[in-house]
DNA sequence: GCGACTTTGTTCCTGCGTTCACAAGCGGTT
DNA sequence: AACCGCTTGTGAACGCAGGAACAAAGTCGC
């Protein structure tokens, strides 16, 4: 087993999701063979870093020949531990916590929401992706009774920091966060910060930046 | 004018968003100054880090004194070209586009939603976010129309690909994509790709990395 | 009016990520 | 059985981002 764990980068951690989520693809229209470049192509990275990615993994191609597909789609999915379930509760069940709670493609990769749980009344008992959402004074119960380390927070900005404290409370460890606020957690407790309108904002710059500098090519 | 454009690092721009944010809570909050180490905490970042991005602004804080709240907000929100409202069409009014039509930071930072579209009938005509949900037979003209720049796209996967072929050959320079699929398209047309997942993965695969390494702090 | 303190702006340095380019290895072919 | 082409895996250079330390500058107190 001790392959001498030689520690993945994040950024390589994110990529192989990426590579785990094309080769799933290529499996189920019964590819069973991909060449790095044509997988570097399909997930929108460069071929020789995809290679550097895979090579964190130990020698899992065939000189000449490619990738099996089945073969290191698994092994992908072993490096990442999607093959057990992961138990995930679900914070703040707005028109984003909806979303999330109903989207498919966290279920086939091994996320598992196990609480979906909202301050309003309003909507406390309404069936979302499957099950009804909870009232807040079930989180810590339901957290311990499921072992659940994974807590994702949906609600308004104001309100995160708070939730956040409960489910640290509770004894989640790890915390993705789509409010726009900057959590603070005790040591020991990850917490990844997405934020939606960030991405447009670069997007936005770039494009004005573009527009801006019409002369570049010219040379 | 000729400011001599320093050409401002992607990562920069980044988090000169989330300083714009804490900035304007900080303002309307009626704070008139605030130190780097503060804001810098407020925004989650390093001090240090904080003052290297500011400093590609040129100078805009007064030493021994901190950022006046109300100038540094404008600098950075001119920068960003917040000033000019956006235009910005939707694509795929599921779940997910409706909790992005639906929210409300868009609105605030300079993003304004002027067409949603949706290839599903019995989503046509429906009311979100203020706004009823038009076919896409529509896109075009309403592309045109507007001289709409910004596209999003939050469909299912299957159909990304043709519908950044629509938007590009409408005019859309700029496309954000939610849909778990690179996409490919024309030189000079800019985008960015966001994964929910991806994070959720990364975040899963932490967790299970330290848990896997109890001992580390020992010494 | 002068000194000391505070905070910014900058410079240096370290480390990481990414890219290019080459050697090693395997399959197919003659 | 040997050769050739193709593809992986790795080593090295490049560029970039992040962090710490230092100098400049302005304000407050005496």
């Amino acid at each position: 087993m001790s392959h001498q764990r030689p520690r993945i980068p994040e950024a390589t951690v994110a990529r192989l999701a990426v590579y785990l989520r094309v080769l799933t693809g290529l499996a189920d229209g019964g590819r069973s063979n991909v060449s790095s470049g044509e997988l570097a192509s399909a997930a929108g990275v460069n071929p020789a870093g995809l290679r550097k990615d895979l090579s964190h993994l130990g020698p899992c191609g065939v000189r000449g020949v490619g990738y099996e597909v089945a073969t290191l789609r698994d092994r992908i999915a072993g490096v990442l531990g999607v093959e057990r379930s992961r138990a995930c509760v679900l914070v703040g069940i707005g028109n984003l916590g909806a979303a999330l709670a109903d989207y498919a493609g966290f279920g086939s990769r091994g996320f598992r929401f196990i609480g979906l749980f909202d301050a309003d009344p309003a909507r406390v008992g309404v069936a979302v992706g499957g099950q009804a959402v909870r009232p807040m004074e079930q989180l810590d119960e339901v957290v311990a009774a499921t072992a659940a380390t994974i807590g994702v927070i949906a609600t308004p900005a104001e309100v995160a920091q708070s939730v956040c404290d409960r489910l640290t409370a509770a004894g989640v460890r790890s915390i993705l966060n789509f409010a726009p606020v900057a959590l603070s957690a005790p040591a020991g407790v990850d917490v990844r910060q997405v934020d939606l309108s960030v991405e447009l904002q670069v997007l936005a710059f770039l494009g004005q930046q573009r527009a801006a500098a019409p002369v570049e090519v010219l040379a």
